[in-house]
RNA sequence: GGCGGCGUGGCCGAGUGGUUUAGGCAGGGGCCUGCAAAGCCCCGUACGUCGGUUCGAUUCCGACCGCCGCCUCCA
């Protein structure tokens, strides 16, 4: 039974499932209205590798995550670029989508859009004024946050204590600083749908509560998203819920961030790098790793340093496929993994399952699922020393990391890269002359390829080159 | 001001009241190799500071120092 942290406890505890068998989780999607940044890039593979692990071990899982297509930062964008919001939205999300696929994230089973959503939005702002917990001012709906019972449960501190911080803009006319806005009231020129306020748009925190529980159903298993979402996002989500009286999300689970220099990235601070170029120059899964090499609530620093760290541990399990011409594994249909040979394995490939198995389970520790890993790669390469890369205990030690690592979502590469006619022929020279036992010749063809930026390797079969 | 998190060997980063090590990267030595590369073997007595509890603490408790975050849009 996996165990996860729980941000409303601040404990770790078993995922419950309302359904046995079954996990409905709903992650909190982007607002599209820029190019995603990495710490996007984190909290969707976070959540992929949660929701891989759970298909590994054998669960359905009903994953919802949505995306925000109606919001000021896009009024704002398409404001400034002459364009709709609805293209402004389009095109973000294509770009989502485009980063997420390389990074190898699953999509969602359902992507509900708040765009979608309007009317039944409507309703539930209605409804909450009618019991009473909501009020209208000049410019829109507002939650009153005092009639709430056990508001800042995920913020963890109590109602008095948060409302001793919060900030005041001049101008609300909000009752508390804390109470936040269900509907905004159109100005000119702004996207609008009808309500009985006159028309608008939905407040940000209104669409996940509706979207969730219509998809996902009353008290659902698991809300997540990144840290930053637990207040006042996640918070005034629930806030909604409890206020019409409906059994929310039983379980939260948020990531920690993406640092740079120390300091969180955000979009603030203006210290951000955005996914589409990190994917653009380094291997996608690298950053999968990277993300994998921590504890997914322990910050995390990107930098070229780390990164790079990344690609060569990535390059360790790349070549361990390169050694036994492993197969892709993560074409497989994601439930119907098998761990290889559990039954015939040998005890050291049960006894490093049963560490991956146990570490993944207790609260997602993936940095120690990757020890398990690394070790059965340096098994499989010395049994192999000794057996030769056929020898069926070093296979099948090599295959059980092929599937572990599929079971976190990193394919592993056993092919070399493309390698061009040029580049092919002077191997090709470089091993005729090695027949002649001519090493000069042999070693200046070798720097040659080196300085094309070629790994040369001599194989079975002669020189073998990657880049 | 309130609340929360963190401080592990050159770097990244798990974990644990003591008996044998996380793991990765980098570095050193050896094996293999024509030489390399890849791979294998061996190597580093690390746990912020000061106290306390204990037979024994990096691991529990307290204080302190330092760093980070939330209380505002934010993954």
């Amino acid at each position: 039974m996996l165990r996860l942290h729980d941000t409303a406890t601040g404990t770790v505890h078993p995922l419950v499932q309302r359904d046995a068998g079954r996990v409905s989780i709903y992650v909190c999607g982007p607002t599209v209205y820029d190019l995603p940044h990495l710490g996007h890039g984190r909290y969707a593979l976070v959540f992929d590798v949660l929701r891989r692990f759970l298909l590994f071990s054998g669960l359905e899982v009903h994953y919802v995550s949505n995306v925000t297509d109606v919001d000021d930062h896009i009024i704002d964008r398409a404001a400034a670029e002459e364009r709709t919001e609805a293209d402004v939205a389009a095109e973000y999300e294509a770009r989502w989508w485009e980063a997420m696929d390389a990074l190898g994230v699953l999509r969602p089973d359902d992507t509900p859009h708040a765009t979608g959503y309007v009317a039944d939005m409507v309703s539930l702002v209605a409804g909450l004024q009618g019991r009473g917990v909501a009020y209208e001012t000049s410019d829109g709906v507002y939650l009153s946050v005092d009639r709430i019972a056990g508001y800042g449960l995920l913020a963890r501190q109590p109602l008095e204590s948060l409302r001793a911080g919060a900030r005041v803009a001049a101008g609300e006319e909000k009752r508390s600083p804390l109470d936040f806005v269900l509907w905004k009231k159109a100005k000119p020129g702004e996207p609008s749908w009808p309500s009985p306020w006159g028309p608008g748009r939905p407040g940000w925190h209104t669409e996940c509560v509706v979207m969730s529980l219509d998809l996902l159903g009353d008290g659902f298993d698991l809300h997540g998203g990144g840290q930053d979402l637990a207040f006042p996002h996640h918070e005034n989500e629930r806030a909604q819920a409890v206020a019409d009286g409906r059994d929310f999300a039983h379980h939260w689970m948020h990531n920690g961030w993406v640092m740079v220099g120390g300091e969180k990235m955000s979009k603030s601070l203006g210290n951000f790098t955005s996914l589409t170029d990190l994917l653009g120059r380094r291997d996608p899964r690298a950053y999968r790793l990277l993300v994998l090499r921590s504890h997914y609530r322990s910050p995390i620093e990107v930098t070229d340093v780390t990164v790079s760290d990344a690609e060569k541990g990535l390059e360790r399990l790349d070549g361990l496929a390169r050694r036994f011409a492993l197969p892709d594994v993560l074409d497989a249909a994601p439930g119907g993994f098998v761990v290889a040979g559990t039954g015939a394995a040998t005890d050291a490939d049960a006894d490093a399952v049963a560490r991956f198995n146990e570490a993944m389970e207790e609260d997602l520790d993936t940095p120690s699922a990757l020890a398990a890993i690394f070790e059965l790669v340096s098994r499989a390469h010395s049994v192999a020393d000794g057996g030769g890369p056929r020898d069926p205990a070093a296979v099948r030690t090599a295959g059980t990391v092929a599937v572990l690592c599929g079971a976190l979502g990193l394919p592993l590469r056993a092919g070399t890269g493309e390698v061009d006619d040029a580049s092919a022929s002077l191997a090709a020279e470089r091993d005729q002359a090695r027949r002649e036992r001519d090493w000069d010749r042999a070693d200046a063809i070798r720097d040659r390829l080196v300085a094309g930026g070629w790994t040369v390797e001599d194989g079975p079969q002669g020189t073998v080159l990657r880049r």
